[in-house]
DNA sequence: CGGTAATTACACTCATGAGTTACATCATTC
DNA sequence: GAATGATGTAACTCATGAGTGTAATTACCG
């Protein structure tokens, strides 16, 4: 009957338990929207999972969809850390489509990540679900450019940017909706195979490496 | 206020008019489920897309969950056409992944096939669970085997099958995600990006078409 | 014309789950 | 040891939507 040690994953103090708390209920949610889907979840599920009352997740969220766009929130937010990297302009353009691939991976293998693959944007509010593709059409954007730009360069055969940049953001996403089990291939061992697959897929038959 | 004409496609006569229309029962929840998710979707929707009463639905499906089911035992049958075509064993092994990577294609943008790609199946009771993921396991295995083949012949270069016959779904699984749209990207234009990025992905580095 | 199949109208039951109310309780810190 | 923050309890409201019951109505077929 412990009240507390439900929501540190780092040592934070008092003053930030009550981010982290909150942190815990969003990862908690998105892990059994996740696995169940985010209508067939309820509230006192999550809190189950947490081992806490409904009434306490009402301390933390306003509401049910304030913790699906959380999800989301949060995940783009660490998304954008893969971004960064990605844009750095001083690298070849091949090793910044090859960094936004492996990045994306990794992301979309955890539970925040997954959320946008997972669950349907209906459930939120037309604003946020419009704040959301905004975000999601940067991250598309980034790669459709660097895309271009290899065609430009050379590096990279000519093709309908759009469309490739749909494929792999497509075969990226779908990634959550089978290695979500019991024994799940390793993300690492994933992002090798496709990207043999799509940067040989993408290159001109000159210089195969 | 007449009564008859939503349930003809083709001009079947009164004997099938009840297979007819219970598909076009079928066809209207699979629009509505794509667009609107599974949870979301009222039978009075569905009822209203058909200028008929929830009622009348309820005269040619048992539930809900029947509809959804409907939707994918009808759509897996179309695609069972596309696997057939695939099965020739007198055709070269690349003719063979072609086939299967573009009836897919065609068959994921229609209304059917995509809900197979849009709605989870939580929805469903674990036998139909079961059975709809045996039918895709199927379609699975057929890739997957043919993709070894071609690497024992030598057409494929080494590669894991099993995560590549997942990347190559992965993309084609997307499709109704983003090409939903008032003017989407057809079909055909989709499947040749999609395939000559594929295509040259899984080829050896001699034989580039 | 009469009978049967299809469809409507519409009121109803029922379960579920989000969000709330009001209060009690424990914990922490000064 | 009182004030404040955090959590629990438990009953409650309320909307939604699936599925049903029943009787009336319309279309169609022989």
């Amino acid at each position: 009957m412990s009240k507390q040690g439900w929501g540190q994953g780092s040592g934070d103090q008092p003053p930030n338990q009550r981010a982290a708390k909150r942190r815990a209920v969003l990862e908690a949610g998105a892990r059994l929207f996740n696995d169940q889907g985010y209508e067939q979840t309820s509230l006192e599920e999550i809190a189950a999972a947490l081992s806490i009352t409904k009434r306490t997740i009402y301390y933390y969220v306003d509401s049910k969809e304030d913790i699906l766009f959380g999800c989301h929130q949060l995940g783009l937010e660490f998304l954008g850390e893969t971004m960064q990297q990605a844009q750095d302009e001083t690298l070849p353009v091949l090793d910044r489509v090859q960094l936004l691939i492996r990045g994306y991976c990794a992301w979309v293998s955890g539970d925040l990540g997954a959320t946008i693959a997972m669950v349907r944007e209906h459930s939120l509010s037309p604003e946020r679900q419009a704040e959301l593709r905004e975000s999601k059409g940067r991250v598309d954007h980034q790669l459709r450019a660097l895309i271009a730009q290899g065609i430009e360069e050379g590096v990279l055969r000519p093709c309908d940017p759009r469309l490739v940049t749909a494929a792999i953001f497509g075969a990226l996403n779908w990634i959550p909706h089978w290695n979500r089990v019991a024994s799940p291939v390793p993300q690492e061992e994933i992002a090798e195979q496709y990207l043999s697959l799509m940067m040989q897929g993408l290159m001109p038959d000159s210089q195969q490496a």
